[in-house]
DNA sequence: CTGTATCCTGGATGATACTG
DNA sequence: CAGTATCATCCAGGATACAG
């Protein structure tokens, strides 16, 4: 993000790019965008498969956002359902190759969000007001 | 019998390490989620430091949102805002280094948002059924 | 266990009008 | 230009109960 200033010339150009990158932000957000869903990979990418499983190991979810957000990501490519027939069915959520692609993005969202909690910790302790969920 | 849960004993280590990892993408999600914030420090980026340019640049934000979302990222030392006194007076917005530290978050949303869009896009063209805002 | 069905609330956002 | 005030709306998400 260097500094962009003062180029009379180049002003419609840099407009058009802004514009192509707000998009591809905006694009992102939507599909995964929300409390949930990189959350839901996250932990499904650790081995949780089952619909307990999930549920437990993201904190705070309910039975019925956790539905519908395997639901999106399902129809946006990211997991499968696979049901076994057996005594009793088995149910069990898998990620498909294309979840791999956000591999960069949770990485960067995950160092990110880590060294922020740093440094909320560290402006606290020095008397600053911010805010960080215990 | 098959897939047994692999390792019993690092299973605990593997649920700590993911929770670290949820705790942290919940975090960032806490501060820079939400359909603005992000997409204002790119037009910012960009060089929009007025509210009028920025409010055009981020397409179909209101007033009221954007004044209340830059105050959020003032209060989080992600940018200031400086009065000028003048004739008129010229208020700008400025990206504080802070706001450096989302660079590689920012670059990987927008390397996968293109590239999400390239995907449904061809998808669509196969006669499957995808979003994109147009 | 794996969900679905309801009901409900707060917060986020939109629309519009107005002010210094 | 740079907001604030107000009102209206929408919907994600929570709580709870129930079902296959």
């Amino acid at each position: 993000m260097s500094g962009t200033e003062e180029n009379q010339g180049e002003n419609k150009a840099f407009t058009e790019e802004c514009h192509k990158v707000l998009m591809a932000v905006s694009d992102a957000l939507y599909v995964i965008g929300g409390k949930w869903k990189l959350m839901i990979i996250i932990a499904m990418a650790r081995g949780n498969k089952r619909f307990t499983e999930i549920q437990r190991q993201v904190t705070g979810i309910s039975a019925r956002v956790l539905s519908s957000e395997l639901k999106e990501l399902e129809m946006n490519g990211f997991i499968v359902k696979k049901v076994e027939n057996g005594y009793p069915v088995t149910i069990e959520y898998e990620l498909l190759p294309y979840s791999d692609t956000l591999e960069e993005l949770v990485t960067a969202m995950t160092k990110w969000g880590m060294q922020h909690r740093e440094k909320v910790k560290a402006e606290m302790s020095m008397g600053k007001s911010g805010k960080l969920k215990v």
